[in-house]
RNA sequence: GCAGCUGUAGCUCAGUUGGUUAGAGCGUCGGAUUGUGGCUCCGAAGGUCGGUGGUUCAACCCCACUCAGCUGUACCA
């Protein structure tokens, strides 16, 4: 009996969790979606910038209220002053700062965009990372609504410039003063009532996840969900509830330049229309409305939808939320919604922190990699059939220099090209070649090198031509898709592939 | 955080009322083919059955605890 050796304590090769590695086909992708929502913004007259990973953690106002410790939703550790640091959570705060700290120096309105990773200590899910890309533009240093206007317009324009049809995308806008009007309206204005407004705004955003009575348990006493958890209720009465479902339901007309919101029942309107905040929110989405028509931008881009709720903390009129509104099946048949894509808003009290006068800013975020998951399903996403390089195959160990110097020649003629250099033989080096998805390979032997010439197999071909093979010893024979040429004729002859294969390239 | 479900090979999954040596497909590696990827055939490697404790003559299977993953829900600045 022979005895199992006794296996090495091995360490186990694992990635913490809600963090992704990202492969070459993924990495190429994302360069290609990020290069033409750049285009976007750029031709918006928009400036690039970029801030650190890493900031204070006051600066991003995160520090847990009569606690000093951070909240635990940011990764935070201690500089060895004992000043707490943080991982960015999102681009605008940082952004703040960065206007803050530049302000003399900047022109205003400061339009910028930047694009970066940032952080979230949260439980991850699917298409929620703990690590994520976000690509952001913002106005700091306007509050005309044409800023706003101009921000959704330019979003609208980027989901279409990646390829997502008009109609399969809507970006809604909301305005967070007429939201805090209906609070006021039903009686829950005020520092004392800050809790349960809260709950009835979270219950308003679920609108467009929930039917209505689901979204009514959480107004009024309470909801239980499918797996018997149960989510406490706002505790709201009948005729608030009421309210709130006028709310939902206001009819939008829209007629030129004019923009018209009415609740589903005259009494509410009148009670809502008593609040400033409301009115007052409400010119704001007319405003922003007329300029978005002038400007050609119908509901089938961007429209009103006054269950978007975003950001609580910190915005404070206008907010945005990009849609996409077509649904698909994964790998399993179920139905992903991928909604919300991006997002944004007008956060006036932000740089104003830092700074003593009132700084307005309004920005959009979109959610790269949630995007580039939907783009991927839309067979939108471009870059992940990209061609490797030419291998030269090593026939003979001792012959490198001669290998070596047709991959320079294929180098010199701006083609991507690289020697074998592992040790397995032939058969493993087309292998290698088949993976690495090359679009050929070159082989030169003794006889070839003999008679000065080399053997180049188009790959690509040959794959097309095996369909119709059946046998190893048939293939052997054919050799199909493989030319010989002379030696000096290697990089036309290598070119004339590559022409036939990517036409556009080159 | 709360609740439900699931943890068996790199991946997807079988595994009988608790009973010898835990299987398959795919993938990987090798061979058939010392000079040619894909098709075919043959072979091999690969497992603390998530972990700990308990019940039992005997546990992948039953029980308790624990960890991890998934789903829902909450939170998401």
């Amino acid at each position: 009996m022979s005895q199992k050796p006794a296996k090495p304590q091995r360490l186990k090769a694992r990635l913490p969790r809600g963090l992704a590695d990202r492969p070459a086909s993924e990495l190429r992708a994302t360069d290609a979606m990020l290069g033409k929502i750049r285009k976007v913004y750029e031709l918006y007259g928009f400036e690039p910038v970029e801030t650190p990973f890493i900031e204070y953690t006051e600066g991003l106002g995160k520090f847990l209220p009569d606690q000093d410790r951070p909240n635990e939703g940011v990764f935070s550790f201690q500089d060895d002053d004992e000043a707490w640091l943080s991982l960015r959570y999102d681009l605008t705060a940082p952004l703040a700062r960065y206007v803050a700290e530049n302000f003399e120096a900047l022109a205003k309105p400061y339009r910028s965009y930047r694009l970066g990773w940032v952080f979230r200590n949260e439980k991850p899910g699917p298409g929620r990372f703990r690590q994520f890309m976000q690509f952001d533009a913002d106005t700091v240093g306007s509050g005309s609504p044409a800023a706003d206007a101009e921000i959704c317009m330019m979003a609208a324009d980027a989901l279409e410039a990646l390829g997502i049809p008009r109609g399969q995308y809507v970006i809604k806008v909301n305005n967070r003063k007429i939201l805090d009007g209906v609070m006021e309206a039903i009686g829950l204005g005020g520092e004392e009532n800050a809790g349960r407004r809260l709950t009835v705004l979270r219950a308003i955003d679920k609108a467009d996840k929930f039917p209505w009575e689901e979204v009514t348990k959480l107004l009024g006493s309470g909801r239980l969900d499918e797996s018997g958890d149960f989510t406490k209720g706002a505790g709201l009465a009948e005729n608030e509830i009421a309210a709130i479902h006028a709310y939902l339901h206001a009819s939008v007309q829209v007629d030129g330049a004019l923009f018209l919101v009415r609740m589903a029942s005259p009494q509410i309107d009148q009670s809502f229309s008593a609040i400033a905040a409301y009115r007052e929110g409400i010119a704001e989405i007319q405003d922003m409305f007329g300029l978005i028509q002038a400007a050609g931008y119908g509901p089938d881009r961007i429209k009103a939808d006054f269950s978007v709720v975003r950001g609580l903390e910190y915005y404070t009129g206008p907010v945005f939320e990009a849609e996409l509104l077509f649904e698909v099946k994964d790998e399993k048949g179920n139905p992903v919604r991928f909604g919300s894509v991006g997002g944004g808003g007008r956060y006036d009290g932000l740089v104003g922190r830092f700074r003593p006068e009132p700084v307005p800013a309004t920005g959009f975020s979109i959610g790269v990699s949630r995007l580039a998951a939907a783009l991927k399903v839309l067979g939108r996403l471009d870059g992940l059939n990209a061609p490797g390089p030419v291998v030269v195959t090593v026939f003979d160990k001792d012959r490198l220099a001669d290998y070596q110097s047709m991959v320079a020649r294929l180098r010199a003629a701006g083609i991507a090209a690289e020697m074998y250099l592992g040790s397995a033989g032939l058969k493993a080096q087309m292998k290698y070649a088949d993976r690495r998805k090359s679009p050929c390979v070159i082989i030169q032997g003794g006889d070839e090198k003999a008679a000065g010439k080399i053997q180049i197999k188009d790959l690509i071909e040959g794959a097309k031509a095996d369909e119709a093979i059946v046998s190893h010893t048939e293939r052997k024979e054919q050799r199909p898709a493989q030319i010989e040429v002379d030696e000096s004729a290697l990089v036309e002859s290598v070119q004339a592939i590559l022409a036939r294969h990517f036409p556009a390239a080159g």
